[in-house]
DNA sequence: GCCGCGCCTTGATCCAGCGCAAAGAACCCC
DNA sequence: GGGGTTCTTTGCGCTGGATCAAGGCGCGGC
């Protein structure tokens, strides 16, 4: 795996990225050659579609690098955000012949690639493995039930505060860089219309939503995909998930009822 | 297991349901008597709590009859109903301590329960039922999606019509029965107030949308819980999964943007 | 029977957020 | 550098559906 890996470039993070996803592999050098053997580094640029919702789901893999957005689409056009895959996140559908979802590149990605047989019939022999998969699926479904929450009952502000926050401890993940932890600085990886599509609203409204947070002292806009947190415990007031807050009531969204 | 299960009452059907969630217990007596010796059946009343959300996830089994709720409530007590499971699916969250989620019976219930560890227990040791549970979570995964595209871009009237399918969907599932496929009867599992919590709107707004489907001739209404179908072709156009319709302009939702 | 208690229905009012439209702003290609 | 293209921001009017507030209806207990 190193040699492969490493004859495309960034040899390493890959490899760290792929012991996180297939934690096995990472004591099993047997494992991990059987992996490589059907392994194959691709890059996408921003727009692509990995994988055609309702179209046969040939590829899995895993994300090195970028952002993939889950989504489906009704048939007169109107589509949902139904997921954001960050690296190192697993892509794809398996044990199914059809892909429910599309699959699409939403910034410039690096793929880790299997065709979705070769995995499965890998993931047969390697239960240990299999276990590992089921555990993204598991965490997969947390993160699609905390988004119907949001979907369901936040208001705009709340979600465009969960999406942020969530942006935020995403970084946090990715790169434990004492900068951006010190300056709350968050990179808002997609565009306006995707980040509506995945709220639930229209481009319009999140550009709205996010003006006021800044006239409001709560954000520093950057440029439209950069923004600086100035006051994050308001954020996270305003995201809804946090009981109270001493005062803030100027605009305080009208939410649905319990 | 037939022994134990028919010494509870209804042991043929609930032997039934159990094969078709663990089919490798089917055709395996070994693998029955050990999954048999770690399960014990319940029966809770409509409005129970099975396991709290953010609470020890203690109780993982399989809906034998009955609906229940799966939902997730916000520190002010705002809720969503994330999933309801009808037999003969899954429930609890296997592999976490913690259960993100909340799950009441919706109605009364009977089920087929495991203590969380004991059945990780017994999954770890047979990866072949281990597939199965991954297989069931992935379709759950599935429908989650499906409804994070209903609670983002659909109408309430779309919700509405996509609901009482699914229910439709789901009795001729569970009952094969000729004549409710004939005479297109939904039953209702759930209050009013839990079907808004499930469809992201109110009681209200849910009562008004039915009244005036019967208006149109939609559906008749025989009681609160109980309706006749009379247009199923439109119910499926008004739930906007069909991509034209000859006429039904009268009324025609506005919808979020594309 | 009669009362009380949940649910469901219906009416009236109001506002968050959508749709449309148009004006910046950034970028690329020639 | 100029013109196209795409993305973002802003203004404005409108409406779907939430909220508040009464009733109606069915059911169980006494």
């Amino acid at each position: 795996m190193e040699a492969l890996l490493s004859t495309l470039g960034r040899g390493e993070n890959d490899q760290h990225t792929l012991h996180r996803c297939f934690a096995p592999c990472a004591s099993d050098a047997a494992l991990r050659e059987e992996l490589v053997r059907i392994a194959h580094v691709r890059n996408f640029s921003s727009g692509e579609t990995i994988v055609g919702e309702g179209e046969e789901s040939g590829l899995v893999g895993t994300v090195l690098s970028g952002v993939l957005r889950v989504q489906k689409t009704m048939s007169d056009g109107r589509q949902q955000i139904v997921g954001l895959l960050f690296a190192p996140s697993l892509f794809g559908r398996v044990f199914s012949q059809i892909s429910p979802v599309a699959i699409e590149a939403a910034s410039d990605c690096r793929l880790c690639c299997f065709s979705r047989a070769a995995f499965e019939t890998f993931l047969a022999r390697h239960p240990a493995v299999e276990h590992d998969v089921m555990l993204a699926v598991l965490d997969e479904l947390d993160a699609a039930q905390e988004w119907m929450l949001l979907l369901g009952c936040q208001a705009v502000q709340e979600r465009v505060a969960s999406f942020l926050l969530m942006l935020l401890r995403q970084s946090d993940l990715a790169a434990e860089c004492a900068a951006s932890r010190r300056r709350r600085m968050v990179n808002v990886p997609v565009s306006r219309h995707d980040m509506a599509v995945y709220l639930g609203t229209t481009a319009e409204t999140i550009s709205r939503t996010i003006q006021d947070l800044a006239r409001r002292g709560v954000l520093r806009i950057i440029n439209p995909q950069r923004f600086e947190v100035l006051d994050e415990a308001r954020l996270v007031f305003l995201s809804g998930r946090a009981s109270a807050q001493p005062d803030d009531r100027q605009h305080e969204p009208r939410r649905r009822s319990a």
